[in-house]
DNA sequence: CGGTGTGAATTTGTTCACAGCT
DNA sequence: AGCTGTGAACAAATTCACACCG
């Protein structure tokens, strides 16, 4: 859609660029240093400089850069431009969770979908949303023009329901399941495991004194 | 405790390596092949050879990896000999799926304390545990050995809490809260922030056709 | 053979340091 | 004066390709 492409590194770190100056914009401050962004973002000042440069975004020698400018540019690098609504699949404790959380269409990805395979789930209230029928998840994907999907059943599933997602018309994925999904080039999937989260955390935090500490606060 | 330091990259990837050797080995396959590692794991079979042997986990020519070798070294690596007590600060909704969700003791991260600072939640019962007061916060982490601490509360008291579980011994935190935590070197911080991961999830869906598809589907 | 283990090439990412703009 | 923008040095990570071994 918009330009050329931009270093996975980099696009990692944009989500964080853009909440910062959302923030910064939001407390009407017109523009932000390098270095105050990097100190907000936990990212050296020069790889700031570096990403911002990447997608094109200039700022004024000796002032910095424009906070809402910031905010457009990122959010258009990003696609944020319009919402892309979602679908959440298994109501079960984490896809009811989900649902409940505000957080995802205050940031532009409306929950539209709450799907079930489960007949004594279907009809009930999740939030503001109603659960609805595995049985019917191709025409209701497309009714609501879905995007992202994310995946909350239980493991033997996932993969079964990712496929029918994506030949659904859905390009990404969320995987909150313990299986790995390989949808080849149909589909971007990234997994979330905080057990993995916990393991690797564990890792770390047992090397607190001989290790620098930061290097695990990542994406 | 254990060895020399492995890469950051290679200790990220160590917990998939594990989970595959665990099934692996539940399924009771002797031996694997970086070849069969890697389609599991979705990593270069090259690169699964160089983290394994980082570790100094050795295979045989011919042959392949031992697969409860494998569980035993990488295990170890990460210092998942023994469990690792969780605390669980803010009963909300994200706080109570996590209580729910049984997949964190499976892995050897049992959750032991569930603290929440409204009083009409202290007392109630989440999962098989029940509701702490904050005010015990400092006694509680002593007493149980928490050495892991997530914190689902609102954003704006993160930041607190999370000083305040470091006081307390805790070395390891996983922030589900929008707020950025810099605890210095006194502790290791992770950010779950889910719509980060819509974000990336939909640059990267945007451009599925243009750029290589796997791309984003790392940890 | 069928696999590992690793030198060497390559790519990717980070950081310094400073010239140059406003 | 105070910042950006970037060349150049560096560091980390990935991948190839092949010698070597059971």
């Amino acid at each position: 859609m918009s330009d050329i492409d931009i270093s996975t590194a980099t696009v990692s770190r944009l989500p964080r660029y853009l909440h910062a100056a959302v923030d910064l914009a939001a407390d009407k401050e017109a523009t932000v240093s390098s270095e105050q962004l990097a100190a907000l973002t936990q990212v050296n000042p020069a790889t700031v400089r570096r990403d911002l440069a990447s997608l094109a975004i200039t700022g004024r020698r000796g002032v910095g850069y424009d906070t809402a400018y910031l905010v457009y540019e990122i959010s258009n690098a990003l696609g944020l431009n319009q919402e892309s609504p979602v679908a959440i699949v298994g109501a079960g404790n984490i896809g009811r969770a989900l649902c409940n959380y505000l957080g995802f269409s205050e940031r532009g990805f409306p929950i539209r979908l709450v799907l079930d395979s489960d007949q004594a789930k279907v009809g009930k209230p999740v939030g503001d949303l109603t659960v609805q029928s595995m049985d019917d998840l191709e025409e209701l994907v497309q009714a609501h023009s879905i995007e992202l999907g994310i995946i909350a059943t239980p493991a033997e599933y996932a993969l079964t329901v990712a496929e029918r997602l994506v030949r659904a018309g859905v390009t990404s994925l969320l995987n909150f399941t313990t299986q790995m999904l390989d949808l080849g080039n149909h589909a971007v999937v990234r997994k979330v495991d905080l057990a993995t989260e916990l393991q690797i955390l564990s890792y770390f935090g047992q090397r607190l004194g001989t290790t620098s500490a930061e290097a695990a606060s990542q994406i």
